[in-house]
DNA sequence: GCAAAAGTGTTACGGTTACACCCATGG
DNA sequence: CCATGGGTGTAACCGTAACACTTTTGC
């Protein structure tokens, strides 16, 4: 009750990012391949230890600038901590998981042992990885309804069309254009920057391009079933 | 990138929950008052450290048990970690922050130090204690909306009327009993027993008994704004 | 019979889905 | 002028909120 500890026990932390992007029609997630062991030649999380003066917030981002350009990660989240005592071979390591997304105009350049890969087909994982990036998949995609999160996975102006496609990736199944538009739009997430692309060689009416108003994760449909009584006019 | 790590720094882990309960119409949160330095008589949340031989998950039962009997723990979930470098003063210690729910009808004996606080009318708080209580009660204030949740502050059996005075206390606004069993309902979370309660003295139809359906927790209603389109009957 | 408390019926409303239709461009 | 892709209008649908009304009891 009251805490009297004995000295810490001998406990690791380190912290672990899922960081996703759409790619190619297909919601990716960023791997590196172990060289060592243990779990040699499986595919990893990026990260690492937590360092004495740094949160996990603050951690996850400095980590990660090994892999991508910190300024292209347009969104970090905290997921939950991972923490079985067995959850990794050796000394005690307590993981805290992040979500991390990436717009899908940029294209960093990867070390040689990191690649990216379908969420939906993941190579043979490390540790406890894989149940991570399934967590971080499942996030996104509630996010996506009831936040504006789709800001940090689309480039800074974008057509319907282009943002229905990253849609459509991220939540696995086929969106209309038509109603993502209004939704997003009724919501103020959307606006239009008045300019317009060129049809392709096939023709087509110029589509035109949008940006998200906010740059931050907002929630925007707090989706309250029992909700508060409305505020009466007059 | 790769994990060679020196020897891990002294670096500590605790888990703290917030439980909660409803108890005289407003939902409260158990404290227990701090004898010793640092932020002596500060109001602190229970827990404590994390052993190597358990998850934190397991770990805040554990530390619960002292406080609360743990079968009177309807609902434990994971809310963040919190891990600012001078979040308590001395050695690093990072906390995995849990949610707590107790139903209404238990009233658990508890050490002297112990006490509920309304979570909107706390004492003054040891470290960021305030800000997991605030977290604690913006969850479940969500999860009632889109969850099953109610059935963690909820005795066995109970009115409808009863479950209002829950569900309004939780929220902070008055519910509309009529709306609230038509909405469980319908989405098959609330069931009668059959039985039904004596009026009082002030006579009154007898109250039907109501229950759960489900003894855990369950997403219900999965507020998807982009749905996945309807399966079309044949 | 009257007041009190519980529960049901009914309507209104807000938001999303579905789909038909109109618009703009290239060949 | 036709095919192609982009965008709007409109109606149906679903679920909740609001509120009147009925039911069942004690006094």
């Amino acid at each position: 009750m009251v805490d009297t500890t004995t000295d810490a026990p001998p406990l690791g932390h380190e912290v672990l990012a899922a960081v996703l992007q759409v790619r190619a029609g297909s919601l990716q997630v960023l791997l590196w391949e172990r060289a060592m062991e243990p779990h040699a030649h499986r595919w990893s999380l990026p990260g690492g230890r937590l360092r004495l003066d740094e949160d996990v917030e603050h951690s996850i981002r400095r980590q990660l600038k090994e892999k991508v350009d910190v300024r292209q990660l347009a969104h970090v989240e905290q997921l939950a901590v991972f923490s079985a005592p067995n959850r990794v071979p050796g000394p005690r390591l307590v993981a805290s998981a992040f979500l991390g997304l990436v717009p899908s105009d940029n294209d960093p350049e990867l070390p040689s042992d990191t690649r990216w890969h379908p969420v939906d087909d993941l190579p043979l994982t490390a540790f406890d990885h894989e149940a991570i990036v399934l967590r971080a998949r499942n996030r996104l995609r509630a996010k996506l309804s009831y936040t504006n999160i789709g800001f940090a996975l689309a480039p800074p102006r974008f057509t319907v069309s282009a943002l229905r496609e990253l849609y459509s990736a991220a939540l696995g199944y086929r969106v209309s254009a038509t109603n993502l538009q209004r939704v997003l739009s009724r919501r103020g997430l959307l606006e239009p920057t008045g300019d317009t692309t060129r049809p392709g060689r096939a023709g087509g009416r110029p589509a035109a391009l949008f940006r998200f108003t906010e740059p931050s994760m907002q929630v925007t449909d707090p989706f309250a079933v029992f909700r508060p009584p409305a505020a009466k006019p007059s």
